[in-house]
DNA sequence: AGATTAACGCAAGGATTTTGCGTTAAGATT
DNA sequence: AATCTTAACGCAAAATCCTTGCGTTAATCT
């Protein structure tokens, strides 16, 4: 859920989205979002600051909003021929956006302002639509695929963990070798 | 960090913090924390608003203090006799607790206000003390045991993930399932 | 016991949030 | 295309919350 309900897609309603995204943006480059306010970001949009409580209800679901929005891939993961090197390259890049201070930033924001977990939701949501990409691909070449959910607990669950609870722990490397394991698990024993 | 920095820790101002923890628990039973403020917070506890903005800053940091809190464990990993059902145990346990509505809040609250991380950091803290107690156990008795990294990682994060980001998906088994494939993987390939 | 100073209470001032009401314009209907 | 309905907006007043200066209390140190 964006806004705080279902929101008129066109016209007005989306102008206005579209200058409070803005403004978030351009005063969270300016000056942090520690201190960001509503009234601030009401003046840079040019709307009224009872518009953005009416509709977003207050500043961290705004931010919450505006993070889901951000966190969205651009692009469907890079197809190198085969399974190993495409979940390799998506998870170092996942892993580098992810742990960037806005990646972060992002990542806590979406949580932070989500009564209900939706924004959350669909954070994973992105993360599941891309590795179901890359595995629906290697599978049409043939290849043994692992699970969505298997590439999801141990190779995205651990990246976003020490994303959240430990960062300092984590390199292009870390993501690698989660990838590795993965493929070591996928070899069948005696 | 509990409150902003360093404070006295006896006396006046030990009562002041329990007074505070206490009407935040109370409030939060009786209302939910979605409308929770400073101003009633510190009415019950009986302080003034301005001690809890000078110590703690905003509501969101008091509550993330107090979900930390409420998030260390009470007790060491109960004692099964071998890892195998000490590891299960444990993991049945955190992810009840985890999963449950107020441990889901709790963990939230946690994130959302500590713009540090330490918060954060002391929650993973929490588990990778009593992960290391299981595994320390286990090798005294001679077990070939895991190491704490791969539990945090395979265990741990995987239940972490879905209480952030896909409730729905919890349940006892899982916990459990995520427990085997640690053992499988512990196992020697030809 | 006395000195030092962190933490607290009080109160004023400033900023933010809420709310009622009139207006605008998006989407539906004919 | 003109009209209707009502969601969304702007404005402004009122309520609430947050910040800050200053005097007081009491925890800690010597």
């Amino acid at each position: 859920m964006s806004p705080r309900s279902a929101v008129r897609p066109g016209g007005r309603s989306a102008r206005v989205q579209q200058s409070v995204h803005a403004a978030v943006l351009e005063l969270q480059a300016e000056q942090g979002r520690a201190s960001l306010t509503v009234p601030q970001i009401a003046a840079r949009a040019g709307v009224t600051p009872s518009t953005i409580y009416r509709r977003w209800g207050d500043v961290q679901e705004l931010l919450s909003d505006v993070a889901v929005e951000r966190l969205r891939p651009e692009a469907p993961p890079a197809d190198f021929g085969n399974l190993r090197e495409d979940l390799e390259n998506w998870a170092v890049d996942f892993i580098e956006e992810m742990s960037s201070p806005p990646g972060r930033s992002y990542i806590r924001d979406a949580l932070a302002g989500d009564p209900d977990g939706s924004n959350a939701g669909q954070c994973s949501a992105y993360a599941i639509e891309q590795v179901e990409a890359i595995l629906a691909r290697a599978a049409r070449r043939g290849e043994h695929v692992p699970d969505t959910d298997t590439v999801m607990d141990h190779v995205v669950a651990p990246m976003m963990y020490r994303v959240l609870f430990r960062p300092g722990l984590l390199d292009p490397q870390y993501a690698r070798d989660l990838v590795t394991a993965v493929f070591y698990r996928l070899m069948p024993l005696p």
